[in-house]
DNA sequence: TACTTTTGTAATAAAGATTGTTACATGGCA
DNA sequence: TGCCATGTAACAATCTTTATTACAAAAGTA
């Protein structure tokens, strides 16, 4: 299955914040409305951001949201990581029950662990080499060119 | 979300059709008791991986399966592709609708996609340099090890 | 203090995928 | 004609994701 869209939200919450912080209240609301899901849904993310330290969360009139660190050292892996997009960060799901009783079936997880660790570091070692602030300036110059067409 | 147990089931397979050829009858109900899972489970399987061409199927008394090109022709990636490990091929799941009255929200998808391919192809580009023989091969250096701590 | 705004979170539901299981038709060989 | 294994449909159970309502808690302001 497909890794969760928290992930791809998440990076778009962080984008708005940096790129709309002068135009508008930054608030679950606001962010939800860019988004297209439920406020709730950019709430339950606010919480997983600001655990991680990627941002800070205020309550109550004025409150809403800002980055707690330059986007330049956000990584997309520490998005990835921050909304737990796959299970016990683990990226595949190896069988639960091989079969002891056969030569395959009790070597076969020790053989392919190290190889699947391999993968997902190819991965996020990728993930690891972009950052936000890379992303913020796409938008931004996206933004622009869109205006000078206008 | 994790990646299908059905990639993992697969390799495990594999593996068992070349390492167990002299042992048994390799059929659908004896690879499911190494599997731990339904054989119906594995017939399934059977269908995908017979239809990207990695195995052959017969049906009835003295029927199976078998290999259908050598070991070191099938990467890690053969396998992944062949039994949809991933929706449309595509590892991350993009949230369906940004707000196109938003700048970040109509530029965001556009902004992110080549990264996330980069991303999805450092992981393939990894899966695709592991081929089934290098498992098999270590599957029966790990039954010789035991055979001889017996 | 009372009011307003916004987050935090629980509870619930709907949709979708995975995995397990039974049942049976189909194909292929003796 | 039997026998055996695959191919597949049908269903159910479980899990995760995503959506939504509701309300308590916090924080600022009049």
């Amino acid at each position: 299955m497909q890794i969760s869209s928290r992930f791809t939200i998440a990076v778009h919450i962080l984008t708005c914040i940096d790129t709309l912080k002068d135009e508008m209240p930054l608030n679950s609301e606001t962010i939800a409305g860019s988004v297209g899901v439920n406020p709730v849904i950019i709430r339950n993310l606010f919480g997983k951001l600001k655990k991680a330290g990627l941002i800070i969360v205020l309550r109550g009139g004025n409150g809403g949201v800002t980055l707690a660190k330059p986007l330049s050292e956000i990584t997309l892996l520490d998005v990835y990581r921050a909304v737990d997009s796959v299970e016990d960060g683990k990226l595949f799901h190896f069988h639960a029950n091989p079969n002891a009783a056969c030569p395959v079936g009790r070597n076969i997880h020790h053989v392919m662990d190290g190889r699947l660790d391999e993968i997902q570091d190819a991965m996020e070692e990728k993930m690891q080499s972009m950052t936000l602030a890379d992303i913020v300036a796409d938008t931004k110059r996206c933004i622009k060119d869109e205006k000078q067409r206008a």
